[in-house]
Order: C-alpha cells, then sequence, then structure tokens
DNA sequence: TCTCAAGGCCAT
DNA sequence: ATGGCCTTGAGA
C-alpha cells in the first residue's frame, strides 16, 4: 500500500477541510456570542495544551482533530441517505439529516457530504454519485494497488537480481550492514533490523532500500502494497446488505484512507511515540456493525464493497507510549482521509511485516505487557489487521491450549506452559483492574493496554457488564468491579445491592461520581458522573484532545485531584463506561439519545427502585469503605441483572442493530441461548449433532486447507512473490470468510473475531492442514497403537517427513523455477514439517473425524494467551468443548480417553504453528496438501 | 406535564 | 480548561 499523494485524496481532504470551516461556522452561528468558534479552535487537537507540549502534533501531519471532523462529517448520521435504511434509529438519523441539512449554508455542502458517503467525493470533480459508484470505487482501490505494485515492482525489476539461494534473491546494492544473509526461506532478525531501518529511513521520507530482500520480504514488500486493500475487503465483503442500501459509500475513500492511516499509523510516531490503534466504541461499532452485516453475505468475492458507513462512529483512539509516557490521540475510522503529505505517508511503501516495531508488537510493543495481546487491530482498520494477519501478528507467546484442558474436569494439562492470570514468562500479570481506572490498585499498565488495543472484553459492557449480569464475577476480582472511591475496587457482595440501594435512598445519600467521587448530578454518557467529569468528557469527545499521562498513566482520580492528569481522567471516564457515541455529533441540545446509544449505557436512566418482595436479604455486613459510590455501581449491576440477558452484549445488539435490524431478534434469540448454557452445561446428542453440523458446514474443509489453483501456482511463469501474495490473500480470506460463517459470529465483537483470528491463524493452519492430511490424504496407518502420537515408529515418522519434504521440493522448485537441495529445504522448513507431520499422523492414527476437527477448530481458536480467556469466549469455547465430549462419548464409547488425548494434541499443534510462524513460510501447509485430491 | 440527559453559557 | 448552572427536547 503506498500513501502517494493522489488528487482523490487531496480533494476528498479539501473538501473535509471545507467542512470543518463550514461546521464551526455552523457553531458560530449556533451560538450567540462565537464561543464555539473560539472553543473548537483553542482546543484543537494541535494546541493539545501547553502543559505536553510533546503531545503536540506536527503541523505537517494531518491534524487528529481535522480527520475526526472529517470522519464526523462522512460519519455522521446527519450526512447522506445511508443512515436511512441503516437501521439507526430514525429520530436520531432522519431528524437530523433535515437539520444538518438546514444547518449546512448551501446544498452543494450537502452533496458533497453526501457524495462522499457514496463513495465519490473522492473525486468532487466527477459529478453526482453513480450507481455504479460502489464498484467503481471498489475497482479504484484495486487498480490504485495494482498500480502502487506494479510502480513497487517496476522499481524492484530495475534492480540487478542476483539469486544466492533457491529461494532467496538478493538486490545488489551496498554492501549490506548485516553481514549475515538472511536464509533463503526463512525471516530472520537481521531482517527485522533491516525492516527497523527501512522504517527509519522512510521516517526521514527517504526511499528505503532493503540491503537484502528474501524472496518473502519482496513477497511481503509488494503485498504491502496490495494486500492492504484487497484484504480489508475479505472482512469487509458483503456488506452490500441490500440494493436499497444506496449506502456503501466511502468506499474507495474509505479503503484507501483506512489504509493510509494505518499504515501511517504502523511506523508514524506522534513526539516519538509510537502510536497504538485501540479502536473507539464507535468505530468498532460501525465495523462491527459493517462486519455483522457482511455476515449475511458470504458470498461476495473480494474484493467488495467497503462496508457502508451505516452508524455515527465515534473515532479511534491511538495510544502512544515512549518512556513511560503515554499518549493519546484521537485518530479517524475508516473514511477519513490520510494526507498524503505526511512525512509518514511514504512509509506506506514500507513493508511493514515482521520487523514492524509497531505491528509485530507481540514482541515489541507489549512486550512488557500481556503476552499475547498484541494490538488488536480495531477491524475498521481491517485493511491493517487482515495484511498482517498472517505476517505481523500472531507472534504471541504463549499460545497455550493448557488452559482449556486445564478447564475440562478431569483432564491435566500436559506439555506446554500452565499459564496464570498474573503470571510472569514475558506475559506480566493482570494484577490492575480497570475499574480503578487509574487508581491506586492498578499497578500494572497491563489491562489499559489491552482495553486500548480494543480488548472490548475489558470494557464494562463487554466484559464484567455481562459477567455482573451472569452472576459470575462476585468477588472473584476479575474483570471491571466498580470502582470505590476509596481506590480498593474490592467488589461488593452482589446480593448486597437492594438493601445497600435502599439505605441509600433511605438516607437520602447524595449520588457521588464515578470517577472522582464528587457529587453527581445524574447519569451523564452512561454513567453516573459530576458535572465536571460531564464536561470534561464531553469536551474532549467533542474536540478530540489529546492527553498525555507524564506518569505511568495509573495517575489516581478524585474531586481534588482530578484535574491533574487528563489523561487518567479520561481513561477512568471510558473505564467506567461512559459512551463516546453519547456525545452528540450534532451537538443538538435536548431530547434523548437513540435507543442504539442508550443500550450502551450502563445506567438505565428509568432508576426503578427494587421490588422489596425480591429483595435478597443482606447477608453480609456492608464494607466499611463502601461508599455512596460504590453502592451507586451496585444499584447499577442490579439494573443490569434485572435486565438479565437483555444488556448482555449490548453493544453487539446495538452493531447488529444499526446495521441489519432483522437480525436482533436472532441475536437476541441466540445470546439467550449461550447464557442457557451455562459452564458444566452438557449438550444432548441432538443438540450436539445439530452444533457439528453447523461447524461441519461452514468450513468448507477442502476449501480452507488448499489452494484452488495450485496449478498454476507451481507453473514457472509468473513472479515467485506474486505466487505467495496469492497464497497470502487466500488465507486471509479464506479464514475471514470462515469466522464470518461461524454460528457464534454475531456474539463477538468484530474486534474480538480480528484478535483471535491475529493470533490463532497460523494454528488454525497447521490444525486444518493436519486434519486434512489426516483425513483425506492416504491413510498410512502407524504400527503402534499408541495415541499419544509419540515416535515410537521413527521409520514411519521418518518416511512420512521425507515425503512431505519431497512435496515442497517438487513444489517449491516448480514455483522458482529453479531446483532446490533437499538439505536447504529440511535447514529451512525440516522442524516444521516434522512437527506438522507429527499432528498429522497423529490425527491419522486415531482416525480423526471431521465433526472432531471442526470442534478442535473453535476450541484452538477462542482460547487465549496467558488464560485471559473472557467470559464470553469462554462460554463459547466450553459450549464447543462440551459439544466435542459429547460427540465423542457418543461416538467413541469404547475410547473413553479419547476426548483427553485430542485435546492434549492441541500444544503440538500450537508448537508447529509457533515454528510456521517463525518461519513466515505459511505456503507450506498449502503445499503439503496440494497432491491431496479427494 | 414531568423527568432527565443532552448541549450551551460563562465566571473562574 | 474547568465546572456550576441553564436551556432544550424526547420520552415516560
Amino acid at each position: 500500500m503506498t500513501l502517494t499523494s493522489t488528487p482523490c485524496d487531496l480533494s476528498t481532504m479539501s473538501l473535509f477541510q471545507d467542512l470543518k470551516l463550514k461546521r464551526r461556522k455552523i457553531d458560530s452561528r449556533c451560538s450567540s456570542d462565537g464561543e464555539s468558534i473560539a472553543d473548537t479552535s483553542t482546543s484543537s487537537p494541535d494546541v493539545a495544551g501547553p502543559a505536553s507540549p510533546s503531545s503536540r502534533l506536527d503541523r505537517s501531519e494531518p491534524s487528529p482533530g481535522l480527520i475526526i471532523a472529517m470522519d464526523r462529517m462522512a460519519s455522521s448520521p446527519e450526512c447522506g441517505s445511508m443512515t436511512t435504511d441503516s437501521g439507526q434509529d430514525p429520530n436520531d438519523a432522519g431528524d437530523r439529516v433535515k437539520v444538518k441539512e438546514e444547518m449546512l449554508d448551501d446544498k452543494k455542502d450537502v452533496q458533497m457530504v453526501q457524495g462522499y458517503e457514496n463513495g465519490t467525493a473522492s473525486d468532487s470533480k466527477t459529478g453526482p454519485s453513480s450507481p455504479s459508484s460502489v464498484t467503481a470505487a471498489a475497482v479504484a482501490v484495486a487498480a490504485a494497488a495494482a498500480a502502487a505494485a506494479a510502480q513497487q515492482q517496476q522499481q524492484q525489476r530495475r534492480e540487478s537480481v542476483v539469486m544466492t539461494s533457491p529461494l532467496s534473491c538478493v538486490v545488489k546494492s551496498p554492501p549490506p550492514s548485516h553481514s549475515s544473509s538472511p536464509s533463503p526461506l526463512t525471516w530472520s532478525s537481521t531482517q527485522q533490523s533491516q525492516q527497523q531501518q527501512q522504517q527509519q529511513s522512510s521516517r526521514c521520507n527517504t526511499p528505503s532500500a532493503p540491503d537484502s530482500m528474501s524472496v518473502t520480504q519482496q513477497y511481503q514488500q509488494r503485498r504491502q502494497s496490495v494486500v492492504t486493500s484487497v484484504s480489508s475487503a475479505f472482512w469487509n465483503a458483503g456488506t452490500q446488505t441490500s440494493p436499497a442500501s444506496t449506502t456503501s459509500g466511502n468506499t474507495a475513500a474509505a479503503a484507501v484512507a483506512a489504509s493510509a492511516a494505518a499504515s501511517v499509523l504502523s511506523v508514524c510516531r506522534i513526539n516519538g511515540v509510537r502510536p497504538e490503534l485501540i479502536g473507539g466504541a464507535g468505530f468498532a461499532s460501525a465495523a462491527a456493525a459493517a462486519a455483522a452485516a457482511a455476515a449475511t453475505n458470504t458470498d461476495m468475492k473480494p474484493p467488495a464493497a467497503i462496508p457502508p458507513r451505516t452508524t455515527r462512529s465515534a473515532p479511534t483512539v491511538i495510544m502512544g507510549e515512549a518512556g513511560g509516557v503515554r499518549t493519546m490521540i484521537w485518530s479517524s475510522p475508516p473514511g477519513t482521509v490520510e494526507q498524503s503529505t505526511s512525512p509518514a505517508s511514504t512509509c506506506g511503501a514500507v513493508p511493514s511485516t515482521a520487523g514492524s516495531p509497531y505491528w509485530s508488537s507481540a514482541s515489541t510493543w507489549t512486550s512488557n505487557t500481556s503476552s499475547g495481546s498484541s494490538p488488536s487491530p480495531s477491524p475498521g482498520v481491517s485493511e491493517e489487521s487482515a495484511a498482517h494477519l498472517l505476517l505481523n501478528l500472531g507472534v504471541a507467546a504463549g499460545h497455550d491450549v493448557t488452559s482449556v484442558i486445564s478447564h475440562m474436569p478431569g483432564l491435566r494439562p500436559i506439555g506446554g506452559q500452565q499459564t496464570s492470570v498474573g503470571g510472569g514468562g514475558g506475559g506480566g500479570g493482570v494484577q490492575g483492574n480497570i475499574g480503578a481506572g487509574g487508581q491506586q490498585s492498578f499497578h500494572v499498565p497491563l489491562n489499559m493496554e489491552r482495553l486500548w488495543a480494543g480488548d472490548l472484553s475489558q470494557l464494562p459492557v463487554a466484559s464484567t457488564h455481562q459477567m455482573h449480569a451472569l452472576n459470575l464475577t462476585a468477588n472473584t476480582g476479575a474483570g471491571w468491579p466498580m470502582a470505590s472511591p476509596n481506590g480498593d475496587n474490592k467488589p461488593a457482595p452482589v446480593n448486597t445491592y437492594h438493601h445497600q440501594m435502599e439505605e441509600a435512598d433511605e438516607q437520602d445519600q447524595p449520588m457521588v461520581c464515578m470517577i472522582c467521587d464528587d457529587r453527581a448530578t445524574g447519569l451523564h454518557y452512561g454513567i453516573i458522573t459530576c458535572e465536571g467529569c460531564k464536561g470534561f468528557f464531553k469536551r474532549t469527545v467533542q474536540n478530540r484532545r489529546i492527553y498525555t499521562c507524564i506518569a505511568e498513566g495509573t495517575c489516581e482520580i478524585t474531586k481534588a485531584q482530578r484535574n491533574r492528569c487528563q489523561y487518567c481522567r479520561f481513561k477512568k471516564c471510558i473505564g467506567q463506561g461512559m459512551v463516546l457515541q453519547a456525545v452528540r455529533e450534532d451537538r443538538m441540545p435536548g431530547g434523548r439519545n437513540s435507543g442504539a446509544v442508550y443500550n450502551l449505557y450502563k445506567v438505565k436512566y428509568k432508576k426503578k427502585r427494587p421490588p422489596k418482595n425480591g429483595q435478597v436479604k443482606m447477608e453480609k455486613s456492608v464494607p466499611s469503605n463502601t461508599t455512596a459510590s460504590t453502592m451507586t455501581a451496585m444499584k447499577t449491576e442490579n439494573q443490569d441483572n434485572n435486565s438479565s440477558i437483555s444488556t448482555l452484549v449490548n453493544g453487539t445488539i446495538l452493531k447488529t442493530a444499526l446495521t441489519n435490524p432483522s437480525e436482533v431478534v436472532y441475536l437476541r434469540q441466540r445470546l439467550d441461548n449461550a447464557v442457557s448454557s451455562s459452564r458444566d452445561r452438557t449438550f444432548s446428542i441432538e443438540a450436539t449433532v445439530n452444533m457439528i453440523k453447523n461447524l461441519v458446514d461452514c468450513d468448507e474443509f477442502q476449501d480452507i486447507a488448499t489452494l484452488r489453483n495450485m496449478e498454476d501456482l507451481l507453473e514457472h511463469n509468473s513472479d515467485l512473490s506474486a505466487k505467495l501474495m496469492q497464497i497470502g490473500d487466500s488465507i486471509v480470506y479464506k479464514l475471514v470468510q470462515w469466522t464470518k460463517r461461524l454460528p457464534f459470529y454475531l456474539e463477538l465483537p468484530v474486534e474480538v473475531h480480528t484478535r483471535l483470528l491475529t493470533h490463532k491463524w497460523h494454528e488454525l493452519l497447521v490444525l486444518t492442514t493436519s486434519a486434512y492430511q489426516a483425513i483425506h490424504g492416504p491413510q498410512k496407518i502407524w504400527n503402534s497403537t499408541n495415541i499419544n502420537g509419540d515416535r515410537n515408529d521413527d521409520s514411519e515418522f521418518n518416511q512420512e517427513v521425507s515425503h512431505n519434504l519431497c512435496i515442497l521440493q517438487n513444489c517449491l522448485s516448480s514455483m522458482m523455477g529453479k531446483p532446490i537441495t533437499m538439505d536447504q529445504l529440511r535447514q529451512d522448513v525440516g522442524v516444521m514439517v516434522e512437527k506438522i507431520t507429527h499432528v498429522t499422523l497423529m490425527f491419522r492414527r486415531v482416525k480423526l473425524r471431521m465433526e472432531e476437527y471442526v470442534c478442535l477448530k473453535v476450541i484452538i481458536m477462542l482460547t487465549q494467551n496467558n488464560g485471559n480467556t473472557t467470559s464470553e469466549l469462554e462460554t463459547i469455547q466450553e459450549r464447543y468443548t462440551s459439544c466435542l465430549k459429547t460427540y465423542v462419548e457418543h461416538t467413541f464409547p469404547m475410547q473413553p480417553n479419547r476426548l483427553q488425548d485430542l485435546l492434549h494434541r492441541l500444544p503440538e499443534i500450537q508448537s508447529a504453528a509457533s515454528l510456521l510462524l517463525e518461519s513466515k513460510m505459511f505456503y507450506v501447509p498449502f503445499l503439503l496438501n496440494s497432491t491431496i485430491r479427494s
């Protein structure tokens, strides 16, 4: 992907600069004394605050505020017709469309906005949107990407290439500073440092020229330009929900802009701080909504239309950190256009691959945080996430399925490491809790990192909120206990809520701000806060302010100290559940927010006193440190319990409602089913069969395990890197499509799916490959009947390994057009092939069933690293683990240990997958399956 | 008609 | 920039 300056980008940029000015005019017109202008201008992120000059952005870079302003214009439901059929609350859309049109100075502006949303405003000179604008936009994306790739390819061809290894080509260039030549088949640390060099050079706005590039590198470099665009369409494929939805706007512009922004993030620095895309509620919401809509149509082929901007999206928040200084900036949801003149724009030409310090964050960015918690790009930037699914991420250490095993009754983990929350091993523990939001107990910023990284499971609504609703978290200390004013964060007993609240009511105790413990004035943006925190949150969101914590992001937020650290204050606001979307785009006073936004609230405005008859007697004494704040929170919780499942996954429901209202009922049913399936629930064999059948139906085993055009790939008639690019694209596409077909797809936010795929794609690949070989490959049975998979038949095993290596040798030689020696092959991929073969033989020996494979696939995907499995994932995972258990017990009654044996093989899959990840030769599994014809 | 949660105003 | 107070307007 490149970020070369294009008229499209610039015109769009200009358009929204104009629109932003227009908005300011509107503000000034609506205000009596022009306060809005002053407020807006003076609170621009560019002048984030004199206290933190380091947070000031370079003006040569697009102002986040501008980006947001642009996006707000583009994404605002007031603009364009797209919102009318998006499921958004009509009161929140239609009326505001009218208002906005009235407010805008002339119709031209409206047309421009609508044109942009229709994907045509990227080039405002092209006239009104045409019916084929969507297709044209998609083509434009592909064309732009292809042009970029072609340009890069041409650049590469101008270099004289010397083949130094059958699978490597080293560009003749100044003598490499890294004397060690990279392995032709592997991605070495040397190459990583080259990546860093490249990025460094890109930051200096100079063309990067790697000293040496393996084929894989070349592939990755070239792929960067195309895959980021194309793969984004994979996630977004099929989002054109209906012909009536004329709203797949932002198509090309969105794709290009999002890709651009994401790439900028990948290398740019903000005051030397590496930014991290942490998502944003609206951002995620929009993307999730789009993906939810996409789930209804999985037949589209990439590149497809970019999802319609169906909801007013909140901005993305980017967290940076350097030297302990945490910086937060607002970024743009997809659809905004990054200024291509930014120095960072050149980074688009840099292969942001394994060496990317940003996207390989599992080993760098989060090295001191939760292992395996590499930043999960919000699905809204799926261009980035998808492109890096295969290449950059998933390096997370500690992929460990033993936690799954340990959760199974009677199963004991073997091999691998037993992870635990708070354990070491590079992971760092989850000691603090975000509910503290910077309170004293937040010793480790780990949770916060994960939260900003887009782990919405740490958000109140997504995790603890739900867990409380399920009565799962009392006194566990995990999740998101409501903050105590004392900062102790001790969760109060759930069953004392009613009594507490009754006492509080009787004493007419004033409400306490959940942020600073000041006197609260009511429910503001989703939680009970004081006027100060209300205004602070509003101003922050409205003006997209940039905050920096000069400490460690753990500042105490009290009434007396709340103004000392804006960063931590806002962090706590988010942490306590304040809803970004509740800050209105149109600044329309009065009234109430739409039901969609309201669904995100932790507290409902209709505060019902709990019925006395239904009260639970207080069984425990009230902790002395339990104050009105805690009681307020408990009241909230209690209300949540009353609302039961209705609030379980409000975010998901909202996203679905925004894009596909008809799905809501279905989703709720599924949620109810999910909740009713408690952890220890065992399914009937009928239910098990049905559930597994759904998994089998959505798997498309052969398609995902093999490559359709393998023959073409094996022919040496095109560039190897192009072939690898095809393979990579195919992997991304197939995995994403598989995810979308999963029965529980709608139960999880898209960002969670993204994170899962990001961390698990390689394991899924190995599992799929091994299972496919075992099920459809030559049925060679080991002599031993031992299921443990021990290499007790070395000859058989070695024979199998040799066979696979021969396959690889033939394939790679064919692809390269040059012979590859077996020694070279063994050196590069020998261990990995052995591991994969080992798993394959194990599966073959136990006669793995397709039904078992699909369950294992879900289980391994839902296994979280470091045991940080969230309740939603655990619920789903245990659902299918239980499903597998029932199936195995019913189908193989004479093999009582079969389930245990199957699950105990998962660490081996992880081990093989980690080698695959390290080698970056993700094409190997496909090649191994290339000779299998079922 | 009332409630309440938005945004706005403006003194600090 | 903050925060107390006011206005606004949809929903109960």
